[in-house]
DNA sequence: CTGCAAGTTGAAGTTCACTTCAGCTCAAGC
DNA sequence: GCTTGAGCTGAAGTGAACTTCAACTTGCAG
């Protein structure tokens, strides 16, 4: 047994057979076909289904998923060394995301409870991700009085 | 000028007018009227957009948004204790997403990288919340050997 | 008092990440 | 050989969180 079958990747690793399908559709997996037209998955894709549901957790599409996961070597089984370079990539992604929150962590109930919560004396609400994408961004009209 | 016409709460909340319309739609934030129709914004407001931009950040869905600022006094302006009840509330559940990317930064390389990634050793591809999106869940079949 | 940016509505559209469905084929156990 | 569960496909549906649209009204500056 070197190869699985969709129901015992799914089984294995958590995802539903129809986002495996879906994965590959989406260029995100890959599978071989036996005779009769089913999937057969290598035991490498459990790693690539694990990376995937790692990212999603830390907040990553999966256009961009696919886009990291297309930096591994097409030729062969990916080694250790490719998947640490991947890693190190979202890790930093990661730290990112972590001190995102944490800044949001030390000065939450200070800015919501002291009524401070304003738009411009907090940075809480101006994310430092993608949301500046609008024009909203730190263009504050200032100093309302008494907020 | 003691209340913000929907561009204005737009501008200074970073939230577009058609969010914003969404959301009291949603029953998220209230609005009075003009005599013609039109949404003028207590100041109050901003800081329940504050809140729920943060919430977001956290990754809380609109729907538990909406849960929390439901426990907000309606008859009178919240307080700095009301505002404090909830961020403590949202603190306990930031602290918690926070452990998680944590555990996943310390883990990300080791895991990966040395090929143990495999979804019963690691626990990293299953989430303790619920956050990215709605996973399978923790319905592992156990002891695959070799992976 | 007029012009025009800003506001109003309900309905429909969008993106993401999947799931569900219908109608079929495959494969393994008895 | 037959049954039964697992798998196949393309198309359509889902839900969250908005955005866009069209057609119309308000309200402030000059």
């Amino acid at each position: 047994m070197e190869s699985l079958t969709i129901g015992e990747l799914a089984a294995r690793s958590g995802v539903a057979p129809s986002a495996l399908r879906f994965y590959e559709r989406e260029g995100l997996i890959h599978a071989s076909r036996t005779g009769g037209n089913q999937r057969r998955y290598d035991r490498a894709e459990l790693r690539r289904v694990a990376f995937i549901k790692i990212a999603q957790q830390v907040g990553v599409s999966l256009d961009e998923i696919r886009e990291a996961l297309a930096s591994l070597p097409e030729n062969r089984t990916p080694t250790k060394g490719d998947w640490s370079r991947l890693s190190a990539r979202w890790r930093h992604r990661l730290e990112e995301r972590i001190a995102v929150l944490e800044r949001l962590r030390d000065q939450l109930t200070g800015c919501i409870g002291c009524g401070c919560l304003s738009l411009q004396r907090c940075k809480l609400v101006n994310p430092s991700d993608r949301l500046a994408g609008r024009g909203a961004g730190p263009q504050m009209v200032l100093n309302p009085p008494g907020d």
